[in-house]
DNA sequence: GACCCGTGGTT
DNA sequence: TAACCAAGGGT
């Protein structure tokens, strides 16, 4: 075990990345690095954590800021709940804890958006404290390290005690982040390079030369394709529709341009006039096709089928939506919207620059 | 415990 | 191209 701790140690002290969040001790900077890293790469989580601490620089920033300006600098990072339980979080460390991230590792479970493994992984680094964490890299190392005959999420319990059993008691802070490293730099989900890992000789799996093999998948379920007719409503000043989703759910509380799915046997033009009726209470004329944007979630995928639409009548209401909202091409860009939806703004953008041009 | 929740990169 | 996967948590 001592071995065992002491090899990955020197191995993260010659071969760890250097990351910002670990210039710092800040529990606040901490855990944002930790939120926005849930199922998202380090690549990609760069220079939203940058600007992010220049936005909200402290707790108390977050904590005041409107949740729009919260989620326009979480557009395009995804999983947009994250960013509404930070936000709550903050709220409540500002009034329950008085400013002052929690050192306790039940108080930090309390946090909205905040699990076991977020828990560890900000107490470890930010208080160096011996708790252990369980991400993607640490059950893919160990689901190695053991051989783990099973899927990983059928092996949950042993993969904690695991994790637990092995975290270093006097360097928790370093062992973590070097376990984290080993399995996104080393020992990735393909083509491992275990000739340079620290673990080789105590890895089960790389002694039987299985570990291409390791870990076992899960059984995945066929995702399903959904075709969407989708609105650009314009009036008669010259403003477009656009409505804002609601709190729970998909995309919660980001602005989009209202439509719906088509119908067995409709056209996307009826589709449209229908759902737009259905949802908004309006009658409008559907115009050109302006764009077809496909685009991937995690559970299924969408056709959006984009077309030009002219206010015919009817005062637009809020039925299956937060908020409705007329606004100028320009203004756009001051409201969150998914990324499927920024391709439609591309586009109209285009579509305006070559009217003028 | 099963299902829901985004996006980008890789193969 | 379609499939797979990534610093998980909430319900």
């Amino acid at each position: 075990m001592i071995s065992l701790r002491q090899a990955l140690l020197t191995w993260y002290r010659q071969s760890g990345r250097t990351l910002p969040w670990r210039q710092t001790r800040d529990p606040y900077a901490i855990w944002v690095s930790e939120i926005m890293l849930q199922q998202t790469q380090v690549k990609t989580v760069l220079p939203y954590y940058e600007r992010w601490l220049t936005l909200f620089s402290t707790v108390q920033a977050l904590a005041i800021a409107e949740q729009q300006q919260v989620l326009k600098a979480w557009e395009g990072l995804g999983y947009y709940a994250r960013a509404r339980n930070l936000h709550r979080a903050a709220q409540a460390v500002v009034l329950k804890h008085n400013g002052v991230f929690p050192s306790d590792f039940a108080t930090v479970m309390q946090l909205p958006g905040i699990g076991r493994t977020t828990a560890g992984g900000i107490l470890s680094a930010a208080f160096n404290q011996p708790i252990a964490i369980l991400d993607g890299n640490v059950k893919r190392v160990l689901a190695r390290l053991l051989a783990l005959p099973v899927p990983p999420k059928r092996a949950i319990t042993q993969l904690w005690h695991c994790s637990e059993a092995l975290i270093d008691p006097t360097f928790p802070r370093d062992f973590n982040q070097a376990i984290m490293d080993l399995g996104a730099t080393v020992c990735t989900p393909q083509q491992p390079l275990c000739a340079n890992c620290p673990w080789k000789e105590h890895c089960r799996a790389y002694n039987q030369g299985i570990q291409a093999e390791l870990p076992m998948s899960e059984t995945r379920v066929p995702i399903p394709h959904k075709v969407i007719g989708v609105a650009v409503i314009w009036n008669d000043q010259g403003q477009i529709l656009i409505d804002r989703r609601r709190q729970e759910g998909l995309l919660g509380g980001l602005w989009e341009f209202p439509g719906g799915k088509v119908e067995p046997g409709e056209t996307i033009e009826a589709c449209i006039q229908r759902e737009i009726r259905e949802e908004l209470g309006i009658e409008i004329a559907v115009g050109d096709r302006l764009i077809v944007v496909d685009h991937a979630y995690s559970h299924f995928r969408v056709t959006l089928n984009v077309h030009h639409c002219r206010h015919v009548s009817g005062k637009p209401q809020a039925i299956e939506c937060d908020e409705v909202r007329w606004v100028a091409l320009a203004e756009l860009d001051q409201y969150p919207f998914p990324k499927a939806n920024l391709q439609i703004i591309e586009a109209l953008r285009k579509g305006s620059a070559k009217d003028e041009g």
